[in-house]
DNA sequence: ACTTCTTATTAGGTATACCTAATTCTTTGT
DNA sequence: ACAAAGAATTAGGTATACCTAATAAGAAGT
């Protein structure tokens, strides 16, 4: 009964991560989210909702307990993948993405703990992503958009919720990294961008990018 | 047309590693080596057939330059990620091997690179088998098996050809791994046992065992 | 030469996971 | 209240890669 494929991992994970945005996930928005059609997406749900990984209501689908357990487990792993990726064969924070997603599905939960300690248990991925620990317990600070911040506010970047390469190249080479200082200069009125002081320097950030960096 | 799916890269790397003992491979030979039934392999070695990757003739299937190079880079890949795990993941020879299995087919070229950069370039996998190059060169060394070595003879273990983690174990137990030299103190007659000498200690090993070690 | 054993293939079928086209169900604007 | 738009599902189909049972082809033994 017990018979994950990588598929179903696949989408257990896109389901835990747009429920981070939008609660009860709608078929679409995970087929977008998969590339693949709604149809498909829809007959897999179905499947989901049958081995009871996942609640399907009118309003969408929700992971169950198990589901969001089993959903962890592989966040875990695509989480250290990509550390083992950064800290030990050098990648840059945009070239994970990727590879991490195939690799989460050939972890074994032994070599889950080797990287683990070998890594020194590191407590987030290179995006600021906390890594959940063995039990599923992870640690989520409490974070805003720096989208949010008022002019003159001063808060430290926790996560970058963002996975387009070219994106997160653009951030990096602003500077725009995790556990970076940034001071928000001036709120342009109408949604217009925000201007940023990082590590010395002066950038205009568009709100759409600035909603993806969350800080505290 | 160069759609390589992982099913594929299996059945490539298993014709590669058969046909070192046995020229052209039978089909129920990588059958029992997939743990595939018989019919399941002839299907696929059709299909391998179509692409062009094996030639499948009355005495059995060999690969053609074509699969024979995409043979040679699943090799690649499986024995830098033995290494990996390893050398940088601290696993021990006797457990690398099924997780191998895996990672070489989440491996993208450049995590190739990387890890061999990473590693230093290493020439061999654990278990002592030469690592194809980026272009598919390989050097074999001459050897010959421990079981063909007359009393009194004295050779430096190059590689074992082996994947059960059991009979591993066993063989780093007794400190037959790659590097290490080995006296033939007495062969016993009608296919008996040998008596070897490793390290300052004297064993028994049955022929079969030792026609799984190569020595030079 | 013929029977037996082994090896390989054909026949027929299953599960998984995807697709497009058509349909139904749900909002929402007027 | 209702038509149009949008979201989701149903219907029908494909490709891949397995399986068992039955059959055919090849090799070996008497
Ligand atoms: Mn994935
Ligand atoms: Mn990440
Ligand atoms: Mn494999
Ligand atoms: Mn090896």
């Amino acid at each position: 009964m017990e018979a994950d494929t990588p598929r179903i991992e696949e989408y257990l994970e896109s389901i835990y991560k747009l429920q981070q945005e939008q609660h009860p996930v709608s078929t679409s928005r995970l087929a977008e989210h998969l590339k693949l059609s709604a149809p498909s997406v829809s007959e897999m749900v179905k499947k989901l909702a049958n081995k009871r990984l996942v609640n399907h209501t009118e309003k969408g689908v929700c992971l169950t307990d198990e589901g969001n357990t089993m959903a962890k487990r592989v966040v875990r792993r695509h989480r250290l993948s990509e550390r083992l990726l950064t800290d030990i064969l050098g990648y840059k924070w945009d070239e994970v993405h990727d590879e991490a997603c195939r690799l989460e599905h050939a972890i074994s939960p032994q070599m889950e703990d080797r990287i683990a300690l070998s890594l020194g248990n590191p407590k987030t991925c290179p995006h600021g992503h906390p890594i959940p620990d063995k039990d599923g317990v992870l640690l989520k600070e409490k974070v805003r958009p720096l989208s949010e911040l008022k002019s003159k506010e001063k808060a430290i970047i926790v996560n970058v919720f963002e996975e387009d390469p070219k994106m997160l190249q653009y951030l990096a080479s602003l500077g725009l990294i995790p556990d970076v200082s940034v001071l928000v200069e001036e709120v342009a009125p109408f949604g217009g961008p925000l201007i940023v002081c990082v590590s010395g320097s002066r950038y205009a950030l568009g709100r759409e990018v600035a909603s993806k960096i969350k800080v505290k």
